[in-house]
DNA sequence: ATGGCCAATTTTATTGGA
């Protein structure tokens, strides 16, 4: 089972080329992230007719959340275990066949200090307390855009970016009490080398340069991860133009 | 080759992204 995680930057603005993406890959699940388009503006209909089951969490203009499967979706929950009230749809988890899937996606922060860096800090209070209970049940896979490089190695330039936002101390630490509750960031299984990259800045050539960071991962639970038999990243999707300034992250399992 | 911000909306500026 292939299990693929992609900031889209606007489903409606991407529509096509993921589209095209689903059909050259065919992955069994596809976590969403920034689809940017509410609800009623989901095409669950165009995803129908591709061989996809939707289950999404959107609001308009901002954030919204989605996991895309061929095998229809169960126990499908759009927030996180907490009764916060949350306004930001930032999170929705499915049941694919044996699989607990989450799509998350972490707040940007701003700049460390700030007060959305506060909320973001929160927030990845919430999601482990929150994963930590889901854990028990049995497989648990965590797909999503977590903001956070969580080395040196997923930096072009360790050197500049470190203490700024997505590389600070406190926000890596947060990253790793995630993985610290059994959860398998499952590229670095298969891949231990820098210059594995997710996310490039539109700005200043950052593509052509490989100046980008790895901030997008699929973190999978213990057993699960020992089933991952290959992980990577789909740079491809980042070239040309009118792409996503993410490119899509994947896991494969066998077994399951 | 992969190319010098982009997307949505509040729309000809502003806000947020990372």
């Amino acid at each position: 089972m292939r299990i693929a995680s992609w900031n889209i930057n606007s489903l409606r603005r991407r529509q096509e080329r993921f589209l095209a993406w689903l059909a050259s890959t065919k992955p069994e699940v596809v976590c969403l992230q920034e689809t940017k388009c509410t609800d009623d503006q989901f095409p669950v209909l165009d995803l129908k007719a591709a061989g996809y089951h939707s289950a999404f969490h959107g609001q308009k203009s901002y954030n919204g959340v989605a996991i895309i499967s061929k095998a229809e979706p169960a126990d499908v929950r759009a927030s996180l275990c907490d009764e916060e009230d949350d306004p930001q749809a930032r999170v929705i988890a499915a049941t694919i066949g044996d699989v607990r899937v989450y799509s998350v996606y972490a707040p940007n922060g701003q700049a460390v200090g700030s007060p959305a860096y506060e909320y973001k800090m929160k927030w990845y209070a919430r999601l482990r307390n929150c994963l930590q209970r889901e854990k028990r049940e049995g497989h648990l896979v965590v797909c999503g855009d977590f903001n956070v490089a969580p080395k040196d190695e997923d930096v072009y330039d360790a050197d500049l970016w470190r203490g700024a936002i997505m590389c600070s101390d406190d926000e890596r630490r947060a990253f790793e009490a995630l993985c610290e509750i059994g959860l398998v960031d499952t590229l670095r299984l298969h891949h231990r080398e820098t210059g594995l990259f997710s996310w490039w800045d539109y700005r200043m050539l950052a593509f052509p340069k490989n100046r980008g960071l790895r901030i997008d991962a699929v973190l999978a639970s213990e057993a699960l991860a020992a089933q991952c038999t290959a992980a990577g990243i789909d740079r491809e999707m980042r070239k040309g133009r009118e792409t996503s300034d993410h490119a899509p992250v994947w896991a494969e399992f066998s077994g399951t």
